[in-house]
DNA sequence: CATTTTTTGATAGACGTCGATCATTTTCTC
DNA sequence: GAGAAAATGATCGACGTCTATCAAAAAATG
């Protein structure tokens, strides 16, 4: 009935009704040793001291490649694993983690850097650090300042909410080759520069839309007004080409028009929607794959009677309440919260140089009225969205 | 430009171990000293013994109220945290885990199944261990005698596949006198009885799916077709009653029929399914709250022409085939792999008495053909669903 | 073979906490 | 104010690893 696997995972089966209950099951002894071998354990079995194994697992040099040998064939024998905590606690390890944000009154970003904060406070008691830096942002030339200024301080890992410049490569090899490891967050840095990117596809985000917009036209047809803050913004692009794709593919009754270029400024943003809402042509749906959504809301307010289908990328206050509200219907959000608590789990892994936690691919969220968080963004300023 | 942005850069730290303190500005200093204060600092602090200061925060009794004010102080002014390593290194700490999961070939508890594993896999360097019990399912006489057995072994927690019933308040609560952390999983226990519950509302659940019903019906209005496994299931009586509340309140013309009961058999569902398919007044939704979907989608595709607009819960192998192969057009998930992320993290807060880590909360999310996870679900058997 | 170099063994102190024990001091009770 | 009870201080040995140091042994060199 109970079946013992190898690991340290013993997965057991407790019988049920069917077969006879009567009275305890066989082992699983109650007071089992279930703590794995110590490195003493792996240095008697290799037949050699303690601080000749040591010296294998740390890798200090200075080891007779039989002794080597030895160690490594003992450790894998009885499934040795350094003791994390033990290991930690010794040489007084701390995480020193940095967090590279683009400053400015952006309410997606006030999340990112709230959530930091609080996942930040709650590693502290397995003494983890955590620096914010602001960034100027979407300057390629202040990032690749930043980068630099890092290496004076001895961070073991650092989350960059980057941007694809051949530029920051120099920076981000200088920072490795210290040792430092290093991530994207939200937005990719060149790719043989960084270990690993946690954020989402953006072509995926941007399809997503177009499938909603689809499924939420799919009798009336009829023309998409679509929004970016700049064609230059990676990011933006990449989500009005997946839009694009998905609307030509499955829902050829309807057609995109070209984008209305804002800057994310919602003033920009309330304009243009105005001037569509009062288009002789009419609308049927828009989609803003930028932020300024402020600016989209409240034209959208302002305008009586029934408004186009709309879609919105980030949740954040603005958005929620305009979801609540019926100003909108959807919104596509990255849960820069998850991407956070990602981020955090990866570095250490790296830091440690261990495998990171099983999870699922970040894919984007579909937030109608009925699923959202009940989280409050306090955040008081909600300008810009990206 | 490298200089300008020398003293643009803000760096904001956060101490690591000062628990409650919001970051405090101003430059790093590398080499800094960032490991807090150890007990020992608590005791001098509070002009006590560390016998004394050790005493109140592990709660040993027979301390003055006086003492335990002093060294309560103290710990507050000076930001003590317990480090956890060294106390799980000393005390040897090993997080005894138990999952007790319905049988069957149910791929969505599969898919929990496997997500178990890999998660028990990956903590196994923490010296987490965890077993996976088999219970009959949806039997309270079943659940009953294994939660009984567990007093048996000393497990730290216990995550369980709940049901309602009062007969389960003593057995459960014999749990816990011996400090035994229970939760419930997926579906909750009796509310006093467990200290938290990881799983969705299922109400929101329904809801969200009449949501996306009624935005991918708006115009054509029309009658929807719900299936249930069973109304005395209290996940599925919820989901139907969300559903039917909002599609009364937000989308007035269309009509929700009665369900029809399928015990959650893919056969019953298939025929029922194919009846209404070819009913008279023609349907123009179909909202399964239950499991059996292959039954569903077979006679979807068995049938020619256009189908009804279909919502389904759960994502696993066939109901993401289907997403793709557009027999159905959303799925409602709730994240099996997150929620069992989020019973690995409860646990372990809980045994350990500190915060759990900051976390939103679980919604159902929204699955179109474009925004699913890559990750296969390799579950062999896949027949039934909830 | 003598000398140098490389490789080993033995061991010690630290990391911060836990769970003890035992002796001492303070407080309470009558 | 004596005796009992409660509270406190002092200290010890774990836990598993890291980082040393020093001496001893083995291997390589000429």
């Amino acid at each position: 009935m109970i079946d013992v696997y190898q690991k340290m995972i013993d997965v057991c089966h407790l019988a049920g009704l069917a077969s006879g209950l009567s009275g305890e099951m066989g082992p699983l002894q109650p007071g089992g040793n279930v703590s794995g071998p110590t490195l003493a354990d792996v240095a008697h079995a290799a037949g050699v001291s303690y601080a000749t194994a040591d010296r294998v697992v740390n890798k200090r040099g200075n080891v007779a490649q039989k002794s080597i040998d030895k160690v490594r064939d003992a450790v894998t024998r009885l499934g040795y694993v350094r003791n994390v905590a033990a290991a930690n606690l010794s040489r007084q390890r701390v995480y020193r983690l940095a967090f590279l944000i683009p400053t400015g009154t952006n309410a997606f970003f006030n999340r990112v850097r709230e959530h930091i904060l609080q996942t930040a406070d709650h590693f502290s008691s397995d003494s983890v650090t955590v620096d914010i830096v602001d960034v100027p942002a979407f300057s390629v030339d202040a990032l690749h300042a930043c980068i630099g200024q890092l290496t004076a301080y001895d961070f073991d890992g650092v989350a960059i909410v980057g941007l694809q410049s051949v530029t920051l490569e120099k920076p981000l090899a200088d920072l490795r080759t210290r040792g430092v490891e290093v991530i994207g967050l939200v937005s990719d840095l060149p790719r043989e520069f960084r270990s690993a990117y946690i954020g989402i596809d953006n072509t995926v985000a941007g399809r997503t839309a177009a499938r909603m917009t689809g499924i939420g036209n799919r009798d009336r047809g009829g023309i998409i007004q679509t929004f970016a803050g700049s064609l230059n913004a990676r990011d933006h692009a990449e989500r009005l080409q997946g839009f694009r794709d998905v609307i030509a593919a499955d829902f050829p009754q309807m057609s995109v028009l070209d984008p209305i270029l804002t800057k994310d400024d919602p003033a920009v943003l309330r304009d243009a929607a105005n001037s569509a809402l009062q288009a002789d042509q009419p609308v049927s749906a828009f989609y803003n794959v930028g932020a300024g959504n402020v600016g989209l809301i409240q034209a959208i307010r302002e305008t009586p009677g029934s408004r186009p289908f709309c879609v919105v990328h980030e949740l954040v206050a603005h958005s929620k309440q305009a979801l609540i509200d019926n100003h909108i219907d959807l919104v596509i959000d990255q849960r820069p919260d998850v991407e956070v608590n990602r981020a955090f789990a990866q570095l250490r892994a790296l830091i440690d140089r261990r495998e990171p936690p099983p999870a699922p691919d970040l894919m984007p969220t579909i937030y109608v009225q009925d699923n959202l968080p009940a989280n409050t963004f306090n955040s008081a300023t909600d300008t810009q969205i990206t």
